[in-house]
DNA sequence: TTTTTATTTGACCATTTGATCAGTTTAGTG
DNA sequence: CACTAAACTGATCAAATGGTCAAATAAAAA
């Protein structure tokens, strides 16, 4: 088993190739002959690994899916608001400043109807998505934060963080940045996580 | 000049059609066809209105800029910071509701990149922006509102209204709900505004 | 009415592009 | 080494699709 013909590394190349592509140009906006010369490698070598354009697609997106998964089964376990917060705001935000193309193929997989994701929406998403809604039910009925829509409330988080990646070329030039660097990340995670407290009545630590 | 042939009666229609079509597909994803057809008109009449398919895009996505250049212009004049975010997230709620193919096709573009509206996006939504951002200066600098960033401030206003018009199919299944009737728009108007006046400091004149 | 201009349309074309396939090379196995 | 299976690839195809054009029709002007 060679290093440069593995292929499983080949195929990962690919994939990521591919979501780079899908990302910048849709599904249908892609084309099959981009990823592979940007893959080095011939078209039919391409399809080889994938049968078709769409079943490279749906790898993609399963590939995206199931990082997020594991990204965000975790930090759900027990821990105070202002904590627990920080910890979404953070990893969201990581998240999209890591791999802001992943971002960009998922928003336009769901602003097209999510055509190939029902499946995942209900059984994955749900369940994580109500999870979220009874911690947050759970901290109002304590007192802890102040009553509200908690549905609304994480659709809130999602997508302040999620439209920084999604929405970067006009954030960068409303803001004249030229790339989403380490600083605005912060910065950013800093302004939501204190916005939210705030409108929660989370007494913040450091003025506590 | 006959009501049925009109011209600009129906280049208005293709206008529409053309729309949805490129909402729902992306401008890859869009047939010239399935446009004409759902206009009920020959493909070569379409390309005889607007001479390539770029031309039709692009006149579509004049036509919903130039609509919301109008709704935002006005809001901005002088107005307590309570009734400011309340028009403003109303607005954008009310827009998001008639017209979610709207906002669908502008987010698609800015995710690509915006290759079609460098120009619109440094001339007309960053002087609107630059606006927003001194009023709300402003009020920071009079002790009005609570001091915060605010062009993050905006983006959230933005991004947290866009969202239920971009992934309203990932929204309708999480609440499950069919459709975004009228019911559901006030409730995230006020859901939205409350939360904000909350972070801010702004008393709700309810409560007052 | 005649003439000119604008609009409409079916037929057709050139190109792109996803996909196939047969033949070749490479890797693994006994 | 012999043999099998997996991986690779150039050539090629069929379908889809944006776009053209000349002829027909309707509208407007003279």
């Amino acid at each position: 088993m060679s290093t440069l013909s593995d292929t499983h590394a080949l195929q990962d190349r690919l994939l990521t190739v591919a979501k780079e592509e899908f990302a910048k140009q849709g599904l249908k906006g892609a084309r099959l002959q981009t990823i592979a010369d940007e893959a080095q490698v011939p078209k039919a070598t391409l399809l080889y690994h994938f049968k078709s354009k769409t079943v490279l697609y749906q790898r993609v997106l399963e590939t995206i899916l199931s990082a997020w998964d594991e990204g965000f089964e975790e930090l759900t376990i027990d821990a105070e608001p202002e904590t627990f917060f920080r910890r979404l705001i953070d990893t969201k935000i990581a998240s999209v400043r890591t791999d802001p193309l992943a971002s960009k193929l998922f928003a336009q997989e769901i602003i097209q109807g999510a055509p190939h994701l029902d499946a995942h929406l209900s059984q994955q998403v749900k369940p994580w998505f109500r999870r979220q809604v009874s911690i947050l039910e759970r901290w109002m009925d304590e007192g802890k934060i102040r009553r509200t829509d908690p549905t609304r409330l994480i659709f809130l988080i999602w997508a302040a963080t999620q439209h920084y990646a999604d929405f970067q070329a006009q954030v960068l030039t409303l803001m004249n940045r030229q790339e989403f660097d380490a600083e605005l990340a912060t910065d950013t995670s800093t302004f939501l996580h204190e916005f939210i407290c705030n409108s929660l009545g989370i007494m913040d630590p450091k003025h506590r």
